[in-house]
DNA sequence: CAAATTATTGCAAAAATTCGCAATAGAGAA
DNA sequence: TTCTCTATTGCGAATTTTTGCAATAATTTG
C-alpha cells in the first residue's frame, strides 16, 4: 500500500484537493480488500481503524475517488460495490442469477473502443464496464 | 400503450405473478415518459393518476419488472434511472463529464456477445450494456 | 513562521430506498 | 359465481445515502 501513497498523493494534488489521513485510510483499506466492497463493509474496516471517522466522509471519500477515476462503482446483484481501479484494464461479466463476477482483460474491447472512438468521437473508459447476463455455470444448471 | 397490455399479462402470468393495476400503471407511465426516468420522477407521475399508491410501491414494481427484464436500470450522471426496454436491442453511451446518453443500436456488440459465449459460455444482456466514457462535444471543448 | 485561504470533516437533519407485516385483491378451482 | 390460495399492496419503521453548515486542518502567501 505504502508505495501508493506518493502517486496518489501528486495525482490528487495536482488537481487542487488534498490527500487526507481519511482519504489515505479509505484507499488503503480498499487495498487491503481484495475484490468488491459495499460502502458498509468499507465503513466497517475503516472504522476499527479511525473511529472518530464519519460515514458520511467515507460516502463522499468513496465518490470522490470515483470521480478521480482512482476507483469504481458497480451495482453487482442489487449491491452498489466499490474497487481500487487497478493497473489492468478489465471489464466485468456480472451473471443476473447468480451474481458470480468474473473479470475479463479489456483486450477484446479494445476493437469497440476503437470504433466508438472514430464513428462516434467517443471515448470509452475500458476500465469500467459491466456486462449484465447469464453465467456459464447457471446457464448448464437451468436449461 | 394498450396494445401492451396483452403482451405483458401474458408475459407476466406465465411466471405466476400478476399484472395489477399499480404495475399496469407503472409501465404506462414509463411508456408515456419517453427516455429515462428517476424513481422520484415516476412517482411523481404515478401518483397523479393514482394518488393511494405508495412510493414503496413504486420502488418494488420497478425493481420487480427490472427482474422480469422488462425495464432496465442504470446509473446515469449519479443518478438511478429506469427506462423501458424496448424491441431493440441498443446500448449507451454515457458520457462522464455533461451526462449527455447516446443510444446505439447493438450490432456492434454482437461479436462481443458471440466471442463471450464461445469462450466463457457468458450469455450477454445485449440491450443493457452501459459505456461510460466522454463524449465527442466535451473533448472538443476541453482539451 | 504566522496569517490567510479554502478544501475537507463531523455532525445532525433530510432524503432516498428497503423491509416486516397485516390487510387486500388477483387468478384459478369448484 | 363463490371459495381458496397466495401474490401484492399500503403502511410505518428501519436502513441507507445525501446534504447544509459550522468547525477543522491542509496549503499557500507574505
Amino acid at each position: 500500500m505504502s508505495h501508493h501513497h506518493l502517486d496518489f498523493s501528486q495525482l490528487i494534488r495536482a488537481q487542487g484537493y488534498r490527500l487526507t489521513p481519511q482519504r489515505q485510510l479509505v484507499l488503503d483499506t480498499l487495498c487491503a480488500m481484495s475484490s468488491h466492497a459495499t460502502a458498509c463493509e468499507i465503513y466497517d474496516q475503516v472504522s476499527a481503524q479511525m473511529p472518530a471517522l464519519n460515514q458520511a466522509t467515507v460516502y463522499r471519500t468513496l465518490e470522490f475517488f470515483v470521480e478521480l477515476r482512482l476507483i469504481a462503482k458497480s451495482d453487482i446483484g442489487g449491491q452498489t460495490v466499490y474497487e481500487l481501479v487497478g493497473e489492468q484494464p478489465h471489464y466485468h461479466l456480472v451473471c443476473r442469477q447468480c451474481s458470480h463476477v468474473a473479470e475479463l482483460a479489456a483486450t477484446q474491447l479494445a476493437d469497440l473502443a476503437d470504433w466508438l472512438l472514430v464513428e462516434h468521437g467517443f471515448q470509452a473508459d475500458l476500465d469500467h464496464v459491466v456486462i449484465q447476463g447469464v453465467c456459464a455455470g447457471c446457464r448448464a444448471s437451468s436449461p
